[in-house]
DNA sequence: CGAGTGACCGCAA
DNA sequence: ATTGCGGCCACTC
């Protein structure tokens, strides 16, 4: 029963994502299974687990998500805490900060 | 239980 | 460069 278990591996990928590291909905979904599946990793942290850090997840361009919970200055805001700068919603030298999965 | 929703991605006009 | 459309699959109503 695959269905159950893709969100129980974005979770985890989530949690074990570092805290100085950014990574994008697509590849998650990619390692979770689904390539294509990004807007369900966005559903998954819409009404999944809110104690994960789904501040740093971004878009494939680096930019903020758009329906983040307050808008995308809070996301900005989180991501500061975690030592990541953004400008103009995009992520600061997003693809050097993008976390590179090590489990493959 | 069925249909709709969505914090995205990639390609075609 | 922008706009539009299909697809992916768990979750909500």
């Amino acid at each position: 029963m695959p269905n159950a278990d893709f969100r129980v591996r974005v979770e985890k990928i989530i949690s074990q994502l570092p805290a100085d590291k950014v990574t994008t909905y697509g590849d998650v979904a990619a390692l979770a299974g689904s390539a294509y599946a990004s807007r369900v990793v966005g559903g998954i942290a819409h009404y999944g687990n809110p104690e994960l850090p789904w501040h740093r997840l971004v878009n494939r361009r680096g930019g903020l998500a758009v329906g983040f919970p307050g808008g995308p200055d809070v996301q900005r805001q989180l991501l500061l805490q975690d030592g990541i700068q953004c400008i103009d919603n995009k992520v600061v030298n997003f693809e050097d900060l993008r976390w590179h999965p090590n489990f493959l």
